[in-house]
RNA sequence: UGGGGAUUCGCCAAGCGGUAAGGCAUCACGUUUUGGUCGUGACAUUCACAGGUUCGAAUCCUGUAUCCCCAUCCA
């Protein structure tokens, strides 16, 4: 079904194809320094989902090297975040405290090959010595000191003999790397604290570069798959895992781009702000986009995780409109919560020409939900509706309730406004009004039309709820910080009434409350005495939304405006170059541009030209071709020749072959070095322009497309590319496009 | 300013030289005892921009622009 994979899952099926291993291996790797939200929930989605697609498995595993900040609480978040979302972890939970003791002797087998050594510099001198991006950094004196010394020392790190920040441990790599991780990067520090785990035994414990790798390693992971700011630490997860030479196969680390959704923050740091600063509840808070903030909301975790999907894998920075994870939750709440009535904004009606008591048998499902099971609904003459059902003045378009509309009481009579009650305030406190005998529902006899049927419920059956309405925590679509905070983000209504049923019969602990939107018996304050109610998210609601005037007006054509840089002026060399491949070689502009600035595309160029003299066709294919390659490889890697190169050309230039022969010819020689005229003769690609050998083809392709035939004579032009492509197809690509395209053109007049 | 990434509809996102998928949002219409759901239809002559290569380019080449990440003894 699912015919597009993300890029992610396409390796690892090539990985599985290719045999690089035989069990694929995930891991979950967060730090328990806070709680998890939607974004460890995309994390946790890919990693366990992968693993259940390809039957891997996947690694909980707490990455917890930083004592300080670490706690057993959010292990504790974390593995219920897990398993809310239906996700089983392999085995036990993993700590990366659990493998300090054989990180330590990966470092000091690290020391012993003269890769690691212990710093001594101050904090302030490391900084110092890194450099900065532009400039490169040096590297301490301490550098220098020997395997024994590095040893000795690193022990005595470990045994605690030393200050916190008195030495750290480092790789020896490069501190003129132009990627900064690479200079030096740290791999222990000194720590004098209380491991929530691990207790008291370390002094020093290892750095995220260092102990992540090798985690990975150490479980056999094949697949280390994380987000993109680590896309600068892949060298040193590379460089770990290969200079301590281990045994294979080892993981490799690939990266996605964090979840961003609008209207919330997502970092741990502002989080924990709101957290502490109360402006929230808690870790748990409702409005919060924590996983323990949906699930106290009432989200499921089917939603949040079709969420997921829905949303894709790549590695575009992004940030998804809240408005597709509000439409994962309806949908999925639609199919499965019972309906009932609630009157968020009670108006008293009372019917006079009603004297009776019944009780009305009423479906918890639409029509359109597969889903059995009934309730009985009290009714007398007084009753409730919502304040917004009923318009002394109604809008045009307006449906419900007016001095002159009828409208239906959902699953019961219809009703007509005789008169409104209003205080001294002018407001309307109660209507009084008539129903219609014969309009029951189911047995309606009285042919009147109503426009709605409006949610009400029985005066004295009704209980008070509380509800908590919420609506997103910031008011700006990327928030900063707290100044952005949305000062409505919860109502709370004390005098909402419901229909008895729902708590007296508890059918479910989610419901949709009629015209109002999904709710949820909220999992901490609920008391029969006093239950209370989230509203999970509101209906869609095109009424609404028809009353207000569109808030976008057009942004007519802002066509932006690029400013384009200017290209840096050749040097005397580059300019004789140009000029000689311009003017003696009639190469065009672009090409002679890109060879006079480029020396070894030129010196290669200038070698394929001295065996055969054809400028155009080689200078573009070097231009084009070769050029692809030598921005992966050095010229000295690259499998084929200039002379080949000139071979290649020659069969163009004979009209052996078509251009679109010669790039498959060419990939091939970049890959096994073969000489291109054989490459021709063994597959046989000499190109057919024949017009005989071609025609039936063409009819052929044509006769098997009627509908496309009929689109391209009916203007749509770009169906000839189609045709010619289908042709070229069925003859392996040797088909001469040329002769094919006039043709195509000429069968399809 | 050095290095590493990214750029396809309002928001996500397929696409890997041969007719610009899909979802959300939006707008119509139809069904409806929820202004819900559901159904139908509309919604990129164009892929950041400019050149080049090619019969044919979102896809290959060159250049430019914009955004993100890296100079924690955080992860």
């Amino acid at each position: 079904m699912n015919k597009s994979k993300d890029f992610l899952r396409r390796i690892v099926e090539e990985d599985l194809k290719t045999g690089k291993y035989q069990e694929i291996i995930t891991r979950f790797p967060p730090e328990p320094n806070g709680f998890p939200h939607i974004g460890h929930a995309k994390s946790i989605s890919i990693n366990f989902g992968i693993a259940r697609d390809y039957n891997g498995h996947c690694n909980l595993r707490m990455d917890d090297t930083n004592p300080t900040t670490e706690d057993t609480q959010y292990v504790e978040a974390l593995k219920d975040a897990v398993h809310w979302l239906g996700f089983e972890w392999d085995k036990k939970v993993h700590f990366t405290s659990d493998y300090f003791h054989q990180l330590y002797d990966y470092a000091v087998e690290l020391i012993k090959i003269g890769k690691a050594y212990v710093d001594s510099l101050n904090e302030d001198e490391i900084r110092e010595y890194r450099g900065t991006v532009t400039t490169i950094g040096k590297r301490s004196k301490y550098a220098k000191r020997s395997v024994e010394e590095n040893l000795d020392l690193f022990e005595r790190m470990k045994k605690g003999e030393f200050e916190d920040g008195a030495h750290v441990l480092r790789a020896k790599i490069d501190m003129s790397a132009s990627n900064m991780k690479m200079r030096d990067p740290l791999l222990y520090r000194i720590r004098h604290a209380h491991h929530f785990r691990a207790g008291d035994e370390w002094s020093v414990y290892p750095m995220y570069d260092f102990a992540h790798c090798l985690s990975d390693y150490i479980e056999g992971v094949t697949h280390s798959i994380c987000t993109l700011e680590f896309e600068n630490n892949r060298v040193i997860y590379d460089w770990v895992l290969d200079t301590l030479k281990l045994k294979p196969p080892r993981p490799y680390q690939y990266e996605f781009a964090r979840l961003n959704i609008n209207y919330t923050v997502m970092s741990k740091r502002k989080l924990l702000e709101l957290v502490e600063k109360k402006i929230v509840s808690g870790w748990d808070d409702p409005r919060m986009p924590t996983i323990a903030g949906y699930k106290r909301r009432g989200y499921t975790p089917e939603s949040i995780l079709n969420f997921c999907e829905q949303i894709g894998i790549a590695k575009a920075n992004s940030m998804v409109d809240v408005s597709q994870l509000e439409f994962c939750i309806r949908d999925d709440l639609n199919q499965k919560v019972p309906r009932v009535m609630c009157v968020v904004n009670p108006l008293k009606v009372t019917i006079t020409n009603y004297e009776d008591l019944e009780e009305i048998d009423a479906p918890y499902y639409p029509h359109d939900v597969p889903k059995e099971g009934s309730r009985k609904l009290p009714f007398s003459k007084e009753i409730y509706i919502d304040r917004d059902d009923f318009a002394e003045n109604p809008p045009t378009g307006y449906f419900r309730l007016t001095p002159e509309q009828p409208v239906r009481l959902k699953y019961a009579y219809i009703l007509t406004c005789k008169e409104m009650i209003k205080d001294t305030n002018g407001d309307i406190i109660e209507i009084q009004a008539e129903y219609h005998p014969d309009s029951k529902s189911g047995s309606d006899t009285s042919g009147i039309k109503v426009k709605s049927a409006i949610q009400w419920v029985e005066a004295n059956s009704a209980k008070k709820v509380e509800l908590r309405l919420y609506d997103r925590l910031f008011k700006d679509e990327a928030p900063q910080g707290k100044e952005d905070i949305n000062p409505n983000s919860l109502k709370i209504i004390k005098g909402a009434l419901i229909e008895p049923a729902v708590i007296t019969d508890k059918p479910d602990v989610r419901f949709q409350f009629e015209r109002e939107g999904y709710f949820y018996a909220d999992p901490v304050d609920y008391k029969d005495a006093v239950p209370v109610f989230n509203k999970i998210v509101a209906l869609k609601d095109s009424w609404s939304k028809k009353k207000k005037p569109s808030k976008k007006l057009a942004n007519a054509q802002t066509k932006k405006i690029q400013i384009d840089g200017e290209a840096t002026p050749m040097d005397a060399d580059e300019q004789a170059r140009f000029d000689k491949y311009k003017n003696e070689l009639k190469l065009n502009n672009e090409v002679a541009n890109i060879l006079a600035r480029d020396k070894t595309l030129s010196s290669f160029y200038e070698e394929a030209l001295s065996t055969l003299n054809s400028p155009l066709n080689i200078a573009n294919i070097v231009v084009n071709e070769v050029a692809r390659e030598l921005k992966q490889k050095e010229i000295s890697e690259l499998k084929f020749s200039a002379k080949q190169i000139a071979r290649l050309v020659k069969m163009i230039d004979d009209e052996t072959i078509s251009t679109k022969i010669a790039k498959g010819v060419f990939e091939e020689m970049s890959k096994s070095g073969e000489n291109p005229t054989k490459i021709v003769q063994a597959k046989g690609l000499v190109q057919i322009s024949d017009p005989t050998k071609i025609l039936p083809v063409i009819n052929e392709i044509i006769a098997k497309n009627p509908d496309n035939v009929q689109k391209f004579k009916e203007g749509n032009g770009k169906l000839l590319g189609f045709f010619v492509g289908q042709v070229l197809k069925k003859t392996g690509g040797k088909a001469n496009p040329k002769v094919v395209n006039e043709l195509v053109k000429k069968q399809l007049e």
